[in-house]
DNA sequence: TGTTATATGAGAATGATTCTGTTTTAAGAA
DNA sequence: TTCTTAAAACAGAATCATTCTCATATAACA
């Protein structure tokens, strides 16, 4: 994801282009498996020495409203940027704080089919999404 | 739950009886709806001015470590206790900070058998939890 | 009833995030 | 290109939930 690729995304939804924003969209692309806001941080400042943390997580907080990012709250509270591709849900390992996502297009169908016939009394679903906690195997 | 059942499941998870668990426990029965720690702190101090602060996160500790209660992570990222009654996912409401359990043994057997054929590679699941997200129809 | 490991209390410390007030800048208008 | 201005960024203070520290108190068992 180069710059060109990013300022347009952020034209695309009627964002200011700033130095900031794209340095922090391009952080959370570069860095994988879901940064928390200090890695995103870090990462930002080897080339942009100044950026002010209240900056990086309004920007974050602009993404995650214009779904370019997603916010994903983890085990301990802290939070952590994904960029939105796709449906997804995420393994969360025991041992680590590792969080990979999951994708699967036929587990999210039959649940969704599965709610189409059962309801829950009261409850309008607009999403769902799994926690799949385990363990990594070590390969 | 009276205190006399409270004190016999702590026993009988091998932890010292001190009123301040008692208290704890109770208040996380009393209070519905999934209580911070906040909400738990205010409600003890009613009848026990003097907890502190720190008793109460360190108690409600060690019942999550004894399985009594678990530990709910929220959207902004503050946690709320449970107890543990039997398996069960979430309901999250959008627009107001509402929390439900939502029970559904067939829904678990369905995923449970759905994993039983399609491994993740490199994963082994212990545990599925569903974040239903949604709204409350006003009845 | 005494002993001791464990729990509690008070408040300081921490860490993530948000807020405040001021300065700077992106982007459209002239 | 230059001007204008709303929006964004900056620095650092403030906040909020949670954890830590360490001196004191107490539950449980001998």
């Amino acid at each position: 994801m180069n710059s060109a690729e990013i300022i347009e995304k952020l034209k695309q939804k009627g964002l200011r282009i700033t130095p900031q924003r794209v340095a922090v969209f391009q952080a959370v692309y570069h860095l994988k498996n879901h940064p928390t806001a200090d890695n995103i941080i870090s990462n930002i400042k080897i080339n942009h020495p100044y950026i002010s943390v209240g900056t990086v997580y309004k920007v974050l907080d602009s993404l995650v409203e214009s779904s370019l990012l997603k916010k994903v709250k983890t085990e301990n509270g802290t939070m952590r940027y994904d960029p939105v591709l796709s449906k997804h849900h995420h393994l969360y390992c025991e041992e680590t704080d590792r969080i990979e996502d999951y994708e699967d297009l036929e587990l999210d169908k039959m649940i969704e089919e599965y709610f189409m016939d059962k309801k829950i009394e009261n409850f309008k679903i607009t999403d769902i999404k799994l926690q799949i906690t385990g363990k990594f195997k070590t390969q």
